[in-house]
DNA sequence: AACAATTCTTTACAAATGATAAGAAATTGA
DNA sequence: TCAATTTCTTATCATTTGTAAAGAATTGTT
């Protein structure tokens, strides 16, 4: 449970009263590759920090999937627009690899805010840093073409190629794996 | 002023006392059409209500300029990713009409929040919501063409194209204004 | 190890989009 | 109002990406 406080650290301090009311709604799990962690079509009540592995959401265009995210060893990972609108979930949340994570229940977060300002905060400024991830993949979707999102993926995360078998990042690049292998053979 | 608090009220209600700390550190403004609000390369420091006209977010790749969201009437406007990092903004805030707004002194609302946790959470669920649209936006653009795009922002919001130029809205969906003439004129 | 299933690459062709240029339409400013 | 500027459309050609199919490479299973 330790690593997750560390994460918590880079945000914002709270006290160990904070974390103990934290710790007493989270609870650690081991699961294989490929387990679907949270089905499309449920709104979204947990909130996942990844201590050991790899996971991503996609969702289905027609027959289609497509990755909208990865996420990797301590970061969290939610359907955020499920999770604060309460909506149904078009997404679902993979593992791609055998993780270990702890799953926060959103609802008692939620409640714990009342309680517990620095909480409020915490998560706050989470998610404001998620918010601001986001803003960014928009500008690198929006006017770079296929070849330099790979190039720039590639940079960013290297062991993604590792990882992550193509099919998905081209699903990630929201090109088709035959365009990924044309722009992998000229580079 | 009234109509920002109408506003917020969709969010989270709040006190009489919050109200008034917020109109302190507000102002209501008056500019023309084209006016740059906020220019490129300056930390984002006010928060922008618009109460009458219509504003853009917008930035350069290489000297091409890129919009990357509209706001209308009733809306804030705010570049949240400099805002939340303090980083200068490569993005500038543009009024497309003339437009009446309402500033918000955004260091000193981030001040009120450790005295008025009302106004942290008001906040809070603004930039949820905000952040809710920035993720909706990139499953509009990873998986659907030009032309779908297209059809989408005409029917969400259908006097955009009466009051922003067909230029605009290209850079907006990504593409160039010979594609959308094409797109326009197919359907 | 051997087979099956999946993933990845390559090829050929089709469709969509970009780049450039030219002209029409609309807007702006003196 | 008239000229200048900007915006919008159309056309042509080049480039990129998609689709479909086939085979190679890899992975998983028994």
């Amino acid at each position: 449970m330790n690593s997750i406080f560390l994460y918590f650290k880079k945000f914002h301090e709270i006290s160990t009263d904070s974390q103990n009311a934290i710790s007493l709604i989270s609870t650690t799990i081991s699961v294989k590759k490929n387990t679907i962690l949270q089905p499309i079509g449920h709104a979204c009540k947990t909130i996942y920090f990844i201590k050991k592995g790899l996971a991503r959401i996609y969702y289905f265009k027609d027959d289609l999937e497509i990755t909208e995210s990865f996420a990797f060893e301590n970061s969290i990972i939610a359907r955020a627009e499920s999770l604060f609108s309460k909506n149904p979930s078009r997404k679902a949340i993979q593992v791609l690899e055998n993780t270990e994570l702890i799953a926060i229940d959103a609802i008692a977060l939620f409640k714990l805010y009342d309680s517990y300002p620095e909480i409020e905060r915490l998560f706050r400024l989470i998610f404001e840093n998620a918010y601001i991830d986001t803003i960014n993949r928009i500008e690198n979707i929006q006017f770079h073409t296929a070849d330099e999102r790979y190039t720039f993926l590639i940079t960013e995360s290297s062991d993604i190629i590792k990882r992550v078998s193509l099919k998905l990042i081209a699903s990630y690049l929201g090109i088709t794996p035959v365009s990924l292998s044309r722009i992998r053979a000229k580079n």
